[in-house]
DNA sequence: GGCTACCGATCGATCGATCGATCGGGCATC
DNA sequence: GATGCCCGATCGATCGATCGATCGGTAGCC
């Protein structure tokens, strides 16, 4: 078990904010709700923070960083094939997304909330995560593993499968997340004809 | 060719609202770009809405009434298989989400904006249709056509991905609108192992 | 005294919504 | 055909509320 460490106002401030923009939108979380989700008055929230919108760019790059961490690990094993590294990417993504669906959400929904600034740098990072699952994909095209006709198609409707499950899965569901990763790394594999 | 005839005024409204809503989200749209938009005054607005939310539940409704009709016509068509069924109806949701991106995008973003009453309502039509497709599958199964393991959990990935169609695909990209509708039809019997 | 942590009060701007008023075209009446 | 009336359409002005953000200050600790 992880220790459990009292968390610092910076961290609770951070919190309140994840749980408030997932829940209710960017443009809907005012900083008051924010202050009061996080146990301070609206004046003492900036003591710990820059502008709302930093705060929202702060959560996107720390939940996109992890993603494309964790993905480029995956990409980085030479013994992998395509098909195994493709497994790996669902099981990985599906994982994170349910354990951590309001921080993918934000992530997914909030682009549009950002200065046109913030959003290149968002945006970039998505792109490099996106792009790892490209390039495995078109490997396993390459290699005559995967029978896909529009690869970039495929990328697409896999990410957008697996991020869906932010959106509904819950621990207390009939699911566990063993089994929900294992059913999607099956269902990914059929879709490409592996 | 349709008649070019010129659209009234609450027509303009609501087509303005309708891009705005998308773009910027519902939040993050006031009542004054709307009426920018629709080449009216703030006030002059109200003569053609109601609230801002009733405006946002209208567009709903109307996008979520087609797409429960189109999926009712398709399922009510006793000569259909399973599988032929299936494709049926990820064509129609693929045309549908890529023809009228902006329409299901502000359907699918925009739920958790409705106050509790209006989310009431919206929510019932999704269900609606959601059970469509449900139905689809579990006859799938039931007759030994479709091999998955959670037929509640092929859903959920099944419409993910075909509705994500709505947030990149465009007219001028390489794939037409029957390419598209194809190869969706394609992923999905490969992912219900037809 | 200097630092971190915190807050009440308040800023100017904007929010969604409503007010009373105006304008112009149709329509009945003379 | 001119007159008077009505009404849909439209707007400028403004409402109270809330927005994100900042100010000057206080309390307590090192």
């Amino acid at each position: 078990m992880a220790e459990a460490v009292a968390p610092t106002t910076a961290e609770r401030v951070r919190a309140a904010a994840l749980s408030l923009f997932a829940e209710r939108g960017y443009h809907g979380t005012g900083i008051r709700q924010l202050a009061d989700a996080a146990g301070l008055s609206s004046a003492s929230l900036y003591h710990y923070m820059g502008t709302k919108e930093e705060l929202l760019v702060a959560i996107m790059r720390t939940s996109l960083t992890r993603l494309v961490d964790a993905g480029e690990e995956i990409c980085a094993d030479p013994a992998l094939t395509a098909r195994e590294r493709l497994v790996a990417l669902v099981e990985m993504h599906v994982r994170t997304h349910a354990r951590s669906p309001e921080e993918t959400r934000v992530v997914d929904d909030e682009v549009r909330a950002l200065s046109a600034t913030s959003r290149g740098e968002i945006v970039a990072l998505r792109d490099r995560y996106e792009d790892l699952w490209q390039a495995t994909i078109d490997e396993g095209v390459r290699s005559g593993s995967f029978r896909v006709e529009t690869p970039a198609l495929a990328r697409r409707a896999l990410l957008e499968m697996c991020s869906g499950v932010a959106r509904w899965w819950v621990p207390s569901g009939p699911l566990s997340l063993d089994e929900l990763a294992d059913e999607y790394a099956t269902m990914a594999v059929h879709l490409v004809r592996a």
